[in-house]
DNA sequence: AAAAAAC
């Protein structure tokens, strides 16, 4: 912990920011720093390493891109030559989304100088990419699979790099991005700057900051794991089926606006979106199987307000950042605990006001729990009313239960409801050849091991050959 | 267990 936060400066003046930059954060409506822009701008402008624990919607953002592009201006020109534009500051996140938010806060304080920033990152035509930049860019944001693919292709050189920051890299190492970072890291000079932020100060993050960080601040502005106080928590106990009718009560007869609704499964998102169309919920997914003009599109239709629900699995859990979202409700709890504090992170942002909503079928309640142990308070319990009319239609198409393979003993007496369940994939015939038992008499058989079902294909052969290690 | 990310 440091305990620099009460001391830092109360005016955006105050940091000596080169005046073109000044005057963007001035056109942009901001005075007073948040705590991590008040402890790390003065730190990234003296050149050192920083290692930073921010809540996100802290202002994390403008915390290293003033200062970056401040470092820049002495080798800012004005030449159109793309020569003299290198790539000087790369900026790694992990998911695409991020990267173009990223990018616009870049773009948009580095208005009024002449540095040039671009972004690159998959699932869109490379072609504008390669593009925009070759024509020069001093500040690069890129997601570490496509940017891989540009060196590749020699259509970016990263030999000038002398800046790089790390956003999100809990979620970069979580998604199996440590490999790709270290060949990009390899690709740097060692004479570098290196800005790593991330949620928590995991082992693996302490490592990874051993490797490639060079004794760095470590900046820390909220108790690790905390929600922001000024988001209010409350969670309703459901059963499934009225968790729809949950969020179209709630939507509506609050007249709400900009909820996002957070779902544990790509399907379950898509699905849950086109049931609350029909329940006259304007509403649109997000989610990783969707083709990234369609979520680009998604997105911002509900920037701009068209939306009253935007339903997202994880990839929009971390690092968004939508103005005056006032309201989140997890429809789904997540798996991990942490999850959750990145999920109610979408509001209450930058001191506004949020509320964070929890609907939890009962089987769900251990992961409830596991939160409340996580974040160390309690979430309050609330009782919803909801109207029968919306219940109704909630059973009425429902085409097969939800959950209806839990383990619960009470599933049994509501039987009549199996009797819609089919199964959303067609299983593999194997599962309905009949069971032979392994005596000796049984004439040898020859056939290939049953293919298990087909989320199997990606491992590696040798767990498809029973050779590989189970943990 | 699920999600994300290069083609």
């Amino acid at each position: 912990m440091t305990d620099t936060a009460a001391s830092g400066p109360s005016s955006f003046a105050d940091f000596g920011l080169h005046p073109d930059i000044l005057k963007a954060v001035v056109a942009t409506g901001y005075t007073i720093p948040t705590p991590i822009q008040a402890q790390a701008i003065p730190v990234v402008t003296s050149g050192r390493d920083v290692m930073g624990a921010a809540q996100t919607g802290t202002g994390k953002t403008a915390a290293f891109t003033l200062p970056i592009l401040h470092r820049l201006m002495p080798l800012a020109n004005n030449s159109a030559s793309p020569a003299r534009h290198p790539v000087r500051a790369l900026i790694l996140t992990p998911t695409r989304e991020l990267a173009d938010q990223v990018a616009d806060n870049v773009k948009r304080y580095s208005q009024f100088t002449p540095l040039r920033a671009a972004v690159v990152f998959g699932g869109v035509d490379i072609g504008p990419q390669k593009e925009e930049v070759r024509r020069g860019c001093e500040v690069l944001i890129a997601t570490p699979g496509r940017l891989l693919d540009h060196v590749e292709q020699k259509t970016i050189n990263l030999g000038q790099v002398g800046m790089l920051v790390l956003d999100e890299a809990d979620r970069m190492l979580d998604m199996g991005f440590l490999p790709d970072l270290e060949r990009i890291i390899r690709l740097l000079p060692q004479q570098r700057q290196t800005l790593l932020f991330s949620a928590t100060f995991s082992n693996e993050i302490r490592k990874l900051a051993r490797s490639y960080l060079t004794q760095p601040v470590e900046i820390e502005v909220a108790a690790r794991n905390a929600t922001a106080d000024t988001v209010s928590q409350i969670a309703y106990k459901l059963s499934g089926d009225a968790k729809r009718a949950a969020v179209v009560h709630l939507v509506k007869s609050r007249g709400l606006k900009q909820v996002i609704v957070f779902s544990n499964t790509k399907i379950g998102t898509a699905r849950l979106a086109r049931q609350l169309e029909r329940d006259g919920v304007r509403a649109e997914s997000i989610h990783g199987d969707k083709t990234q003009a369609d979520r680009m599109k998604a997105l911002e239709a509900f920037k701009a307000g068209e939306l009253e629900v935007l339903v997202a699995t994880d990839v929009a859990a971390r690092g968004l950042d939508v103005a005056g979202v006032p309201c989140v409700i997890n429809y789904d709890l997540p798996y991990n605990a942490e999850d959750y504090v990145h999920r109610i992170g979408r509001t209450g942002r930058a001191g506004a006001t949020g509320e964070a909503i929890a609907l939890f079928a009962p089987e769900e309640e251990r992961f409830l729990l596991d939160v409340e142990k996580l974040i160390k308070r309690e979430i309050p319990r609330g009782q919803l009313d909801l109207p029968a009319s919306l219940l109704a239609s909630s059973r009425g198409e429902r085409e097969r239960p939800v959950r209806s393979h839990g383990a619960r003993g009470e599933r049994g007496e509501r039987g009549e409801r199996h009797r819609y369940e089919l199964p959303a994939k067609p299983v593999d015939d194997f599962f309905f050849r009949p069971y032979v038992p392994a005596t000796g008499a049984e004439p040898a058989r020859t056939e290939a091991p049953p293919v298990p079902p087909r989320t199997s294909a990606k491992r590696p052969l040798a767990v498809l050959l029973g050779g590989g290690k189970k943990d």
